[in-house]
RNA sequence: CGGGAUGUGGCGCAGUUGGUAGCGCACUUGGUUUGGGACCAAGGGGUCCCGCGUUCGAGUCGCGGUAUCCCGACCA
């Protein structure tokens, strides 16, 4: 047994004496992210090294969403990593949201250590004005559009930026909570309120097509409660997606900005009455917490589970063999099917190492997550079959050779769709209706989702998240089951329609 | 920023009353293996987080730093 790739299994974690639940969740995660070969903690604090197969994911995803902003009329740009610190306080809300957790650089040089050991920060280089690296981009994007917008004739901008932001978390976890992540905002600026509204709604809406279509994970869309909007929005929309202990996840936000930031930043055109009117704005971000939230969705006791439409290899071939003879002869029957295989578009690796057991290899393809595997040994070769093995399933079946690309190509189709009803399923059997506060505490316990009455103030909302640590993921807007009169369960105070109440990451 | 813990080969850890720095995995070489995480043999690799102190002698004891992790508050 190689103790280098054992993972704490959900079951050895069950049987453990679980005074935390979450807490034992989180580390089956983290060592599965390790372990996994996706990222690892670096040496920076908070921060993280994604590793090149981790990374492979994250282009996946990038292209996939490039793509689909792209359809939706957007263009990418870029704007600067320092923000000076006057910017970030011009909206007030905004501020205050992102003061607490800012990198801030204040000198640019240093200098020899007068006592002859290493390097210091040389005093004399202090900035005049500190320079705050983004934790996000409203503020020097809005100073730069100031001078893009003029007229009605230069409306929308509709802009993303793919980048890296930080934010100085006290608590850091690989992909959910890093100090630097990586990630795309989009920032867009109207003539009208209804467009910047319906734009919002657009993108939060291309996210959970993302979230559904590509990482096979189902997610609910709907608006963030006051409490939980982001600093500085009049609306917040967010998918949120359940992960297999029952906590939910913001996998990504659109928010609708009203006209804080263009008032703050004094961005005015002049309409076709000729009239100067501030322009409406929206921005919205998905980051590399997708990466976790994929993890989390699908991941089993034998590693990951990845999803074809985002692996980076989604076929691993291992050859078995005794002789060098039976090796090249499988390995050439191999090359010949991979080539296939790639003519059909599909990503192959041939895994043929010498000095390592198949079944080494089969554990450590099944640990990061490769949707099929096809194994070929003296039998098969002489038979013409493959034996074909699906991640999803666990599953093995005896495959003829002819006509195996076609077959390969189809079954890929069938583990995403395979994968996200299974997601659907686990999330759909959380999800529960709780009409008394003793049921609330109750249930909140096991985890899932709970559709509650609530009264619509934050301070009920805060007295929840105090007593039961779960917060409104949000208010779902076309869940037809939610729109339903009744009593908030806390207050008792009438409600006209049901919000989801989780534990959250 | 409050509470708790931990720093020992690449990784995970042991190190007793202070007395030659060890184990497993990984790595290198050779050989036998190969249909579910192989085995044998040999080998390389350490400023025991840093500093000061106690002592004939410190990985171990004391003091002071520092870093990381966990729990809170905060968050994509």
């Amino acid at each position: 047994m190689n103790n280098n790739y054992t993972i704490d299994t959900m079951a050895e974690i069950s049987n453990k004496e679980v005074t935390n639940r979450e807490e034992d969740y989180s580390k089956w995660y983290n060592n599965l992210v390790v372990k996994a070969d996706l990222a690892e903690q670096s040496a920076v604090r908070g921060c993280m090294v994604i590793k090149p197969y981790g990374y492979a994911i994250w282009e996946k995803m990038q292209h996939e969403l490039d793509r689909m902003f792209k359809e939706t009329g957007h263009q990418n740009a870029y704007f600067p990593l320092f923000i000076p610190k006057s910017f970030l306080s011009r909206e007030a809300e905004h501020v205050e949201g992102f003061a607490k957790e800012c990198a801030v650089v204040t000198h640019h040089r240093l200098m020899n250590s007068p006592d002859g050991k290493g390097v210091v920060v040389d005093p004399d280089a202090k900035l005049e004005e500190e320079l705050v690296v983004r934790p996000t981009s409203e503020t020097i994007i809005w100073n730069t559009y100031k001078n893009w917008i003029k007229s009605w004739r230069d409306l929308p901008i509709l802009c993303n930026q793919w980048a890296n932001v930080v934010r100085w978390e006290m608590r850091t976890r690989l992909f959910l909570r890093t100090a630097e992540f990586l990630w795309q905002e989009g920032h867009t600026a109207h003539a009208t309120e209804a467009e910047a509204i319906a734009e919002a709604q657009k993108m939060v809406g291309v996210y959970a097509d993302f979230a559904r279509r590509y990482m096979a994970m189902p997610v609910v869309v709907g608006h963030k409660s006051e409490t939980e909007r982001f600093a500085g929005a009049v609306d917040t929309y967010s998918i949120e997606a359940m992960m297999q202990d029952g906590k939910a996840l913001q996998a990504g936000t659109s928010h609708f900005l009203g006209q804080n930031f263009a008032k703050a930043f004094e961005v005015q055109y002049a309409n076709k009455e000729g009239k100067l009117d501030y322009v409406w704005a929206t921005s919205w971000g998905v980051s590399t917490r997708l990466m976790g939230a994929l993890i989390m969705c699908h991941s089993d006791n034998n590693g990951l589970v990845l999803p074809p439409a985002l692996a980076p290899i989604q076929v691993v071939m291992v050859p078995i063999f005794k002789t060098d003879e039976e090796k090249a002869a499988i390995v050439a029957r191999m090359e010949q099917l991979k080539k296939e295989m790639e003519a059909k578009g599909i990503s192959v690796k041939l895994d043929n190492r010498d000095h390592l057991r198949p079944g080494f290899k089969f554990a450590e393809w099944e640990l990061k997550g490769v949707p099929v595997r096809i194994v070929i040994g003296p039998r098969d070769l002489e038979n013409g079959n493959v034996e074909l093995a699906r991640r999803d399933t666990s599953t093995k079946e005896s495959v003829p050779q002819e006509g195996l690309a076609g077959y390969v190509s189809e079954l890929l189709d069938t583990i995403q769709n395979n994968m996200y009803e299974k997601a659907l399923e686990f999330r759909d059997s959380h999800v529960v209706k709780v009409d008394t506060w003793e049921e609330f505490k109750e249930k909140i316990e096991d985890g899932g989702f709970l559709l509650c009455h609530w009264d619509g103030t934050p301070e009920t909302e805060e007295k929840i998240k105090e007593e039961t640590k779960a917060t409104i993921r949000c208010i779902p807007i076309d869940s037809c089951v939610c729109e339903e009169e009744g009593k908030c369960i806390y207050s008792g105070k009438p409600s006209k329609r049901r919000v989801i109440f989780a534990r959250a990451y």
